[in-house]
DNA sequence: CCGGATCCGTTTCGATACTG
DNA sequence: CAGTATCGAAACGGATCCGG
């Protein structure tokens, strides 16, 4: 008789909803990897420095996909390479990565370049449209 | 010998230093209910309608006053009472707030006021300035 | 009543070893 | 390379209790 916890209450409000699925410690920086950094694959995900495990990794990946946050293929080329990539729905999150990088280098001790963190405040506008110029210019090879 | 589990691993990452501290579901939540929503007390946040337990709760309303974001302070005419408030580090996620409501709104089902929406998207700036103002005029009767 | 603290079962996380 | 399997540790969450 193993009684089940009730499921998590939802509320209309939209930070709710996306904190649903970006609530925790790992989902944004598997994306900030994607969108900041170039990073694509499996194991260039796991050396990124903070040290994921790999079970929470594919865990956390998989949940990605699941909401539509980012796509999964091999590689044609390599059949052992796995491709993850930012979905329109994943490269909408831009604004709020930026934001939170800028409040995370303001408020916090970090090692960001603060020549980037510049760009960010001042020329916001221009550093979205590069983000996503970018973004999509990768997807012409796919 | 209860080997313990080692430290988290730290990256200069100004996403990563933000995420130790709002990567969880209601850290957040907390912050938007005294924000957007004129939540200052205990029993407030606990009826907003997504259901925390009274010791996470307490818990992260403890790591966000030790992590600078609010203080905490007993309501000198009804000793009772405690009123929380956003620092001024706390009032800077505003812009963050802003938009992972307008991600969340777009991209997820939500009950949030179109309007209200439409405003944080067409006039950003007006909005974060009428989010301050409202903050600092109630730190006027603290 | 308000703002928690404590207890305790359930769920998730996470380090490591292992597999296709 | 890209993940599973395992299993102990830690976090969560519901109920309940407590000091003011």
């Amino acid at each position: 008789m193993t009684r089940k916890r009730p499921p998590k209450r939802r509320s209309g409000c939209p930070v709710n909803a996306a904190l649903e699925m970006l609530g925790d410690s790992w989902s944004l920086l598997i994306v900030r990897d994607l969108m900041l950094f170039g990073r694509k694959t499996f194991r260039e995900f796991l050396a990124s420095g903070e040290g994921i495990a790999t079970n929470i990794l594919a865990d956390r990946l998989a949940k990605l996909e699941a909401n539509g946050i980012v796509t999964r293929q091999r590689d044609p080329e390599d059949a052992r390479r796995v491709r993850y990539r930012l979905t329109e729905k994943g490269i909408a999150l831009a604004p709020v990565m930026l934001e939170v990088a800028v409040w995370g280098a303001t408020h916090e001790k970090t090692a960001a370049p603060p020549e980037s963190i510049r760009r960010m405040k001042d020329e916001r506008d221009r550093v979205l449209t590069e983000i996503r110029a970018k973004w999509e210019a990768e997807g012409e090879g796919a």
